[in-house]
DNA sequence: AACTCAATCAACCGCCTGGAT
DNA sequence: GATCCAGGCGGTTGATTGAGT
C-alpha cells in the first residue's frame, strides 16, 4: 500500500495567510528546513493543507524573493523564454531565481500578454497597409521550406533579443545567470541584497504593513507574540510604516540581523540550493512533463546556444541550430 | 462621497509524475 | 506490477485595490 493521505480536507483553513501563520511556518522551516510538507501542518498546528504551506513558502516566504516592479530586462527575458518554452512558468522562473513561477505567470497574464497583443495588432495593421509580417495569419499556407526558414529566423531573432537583454550593460543581471554544468545557475553577487532570511522577513514585514492597516487589532496580537518571542531590539533597517514602527521593529528584530536566521541560511540554503537550483527545478520539471529523454539534451543545447558569448553567436548559433531537428525543435514553440 | 469597473495577485484546484509501499 | 501518495506544475478564481465617473 502507499502512503497515508497528506491531509484530510476537513477543518483545513483556506484563504489568505495571517502573519501569525507566517511566523509559525517560518519558525518551523527555520528549525527543520523546507521539505516534508506533509509533516508541517501536524507539527506546527497550522490548520493548513501541506500544499498550501509549501505554496506559501515557495511563493512568498522563502529567502531571496523579489516582488513587484519587473525590470525591462526581466520582461524581455520572460517574453523570449515564453516564446521558446511556452507557458512553462517553473522553467522560466528557473532563469529568474528571484521571481516565483506564480509571479511570472501573473505578470505574463496581466501585463505582457496585453503588450504582445497590442504589438501584434500593430503588426497586423502594418501588414494590411502592405507590409509583410512574420506572424501574419497566412503563415499556415506557406510551404514547409518557407516555414523552416521562418522558424530559424524566429529562433535567431529570439536569441538576439535575449542576448541583447542579457548584455552588455545588463551585467548585473548577467551575473545572476551563469552557465554551470551546461545549464544556468544562480549566484547572487549583489552584496546589497544578500539572499539571507532577512529578505523573507522583509517580505513578511511588507505584508504586515498592509495587514496592520486593514486589521490593527490582530496585527498587534501577532506583533506581541513576535515581540515576546524576542525582547531585544537590535533594529538595523526598518521598513516599518509610520503607524506601527515599533511593532515592525519587533518583528524584524525577530527575523532580521542577529536573530539567528543567518545560521538558518547556511544550513537551509543547502536544502534550498537543491529545491531552488535552476537545473533541478528546470529539468526535474521537464522530465515530468512533455519533454522526453531525447529533448533534454536539445534544451541544454538550446541554452548553450542562447547564452553563448555573443561574439561567436552567429557561428555557433548556426551549428546548434543545425543540430536541432526541425520537427523536434518545433515542439519547443 | 458613492458607485462601478478594471487590474492585480495571492491562493486554490486539478492534473501529472515519480517514488514509496 | 499495482496502488497510493507527495510534490510540483499550470490554469483559474476571487478578494482587494485603485482609477474613473
Amino acid at each position: 500500500m502507499g502512503r497515508p493521505p497528506c491531509c484530510d480536507k476537513v477543518g483545513v483553513k483556506k484563504g489568505p495567510w495571517t502573519p501569525e501563520e507566517d511566523i509559525i511556518l517560518v519558525s518551523y522551516i527555520q528549525e527543520h528546513g523546507p521539505g516534508n510538507w506533509r509533516a508541517v501542518p501536524t507539527n506546527t498546528g497550522l490548520l493548513r493543507c501541506s500544499k498550501s504551506c509549501r505554496l506559501r513558502w515557495t511563493n512568498y516566504l522563502r529567502p531571496g524573493i523579489k516582488r513587484g516592479n519587473f525590470t525591462d530586462h526581466e520582461e524581455k527575458i520572460i517574453v523570449h523564454l515564453q516564446a521558446l518554452l511556452g507557458n512553462r512558468w517553473a522553467a522560466i522562473a528557473s532563469y529568474l531565481p528571484q521571481r516565483t513561477d506564480n509571479d511570472i505567470k501573473n505578470y505574463w497574464n496581466t501585463h505582457l500578454k496585453k503588450k504582445l497583443k497590442n504589438k501584434n495588432l500593430q503588426a497586423e495593421a502594418q501588414s494590411k497597409d502592405g507590409f509583410s509580417s512574420p506572424s501574419s495569419s497566412h503563415s499556415h499556407s506557406i510551404s514547409r521550406g518557407q516555414w523552416e526558414r521562418r522558424l530559424q529566423t524566429d529562433i535567431h531573432t529570439a536569441r538576439q533579443a535575449l542576448c541583447e537583454a542579457l548584455s552588455p550593460e545588463k551585467s548585473n543581471l548577467r551575473s545572476e545567470l551563469k552557465p554551470s554544468n551546461g545549464f544556468l545557475s544562480y549566484t547572487n553577487n549583489n552584496s546589497d541584497h544578500p539572499t539571507t532570511y532577512a529578505s523573507s522577513a522583509e517580505n513578511i514585514a511588507k505584508l504586515l504593513k498592509g495587514w496592520v492597516k486593514s486589521s490593527p487589532k490582530s496585527a498587534s496580537t501577532a506583533m506581541n507574540s513576535a515581540a515576546t518571542t524576542q525582547q531585544s531590539f537590535n533594529n538595523t533597517e526598518s521598513t516599518s510604516s509610520e503607524e506601527t514602527p515599533r511593532k515592525l521593529e519587533a518583528f524584524e528584530s525577530m527575523f532580521g540581523a542577529g536573530s539567528g536566521f543567518e545560521s538558518f541560511d547556511s544550513s537551509a540554503n543547502s536544502d534550498l540550493s537543491q529545491s531552488m537550483s535552476p537545473e533541478s527545478s528546470f529539468f526535474q520539471g521537464d522530465s515530468k512533463q512533455d519533454l522526453n529523454a531525447h529533448q533534454l539534451p536539445q534544451l541544454s543545447l538550446l541554452e548553450k546556444w542562447l547564452f553563448d558569448d555573443q561574439s561567436t553567436s552567429n557561428l555557433h548559433g548556426k551549428d546548434y541550430l543545425s543540430d536541432l531537428k526541425l520537427d523536434e525543435s518545433a515542439d519547443i514553440f
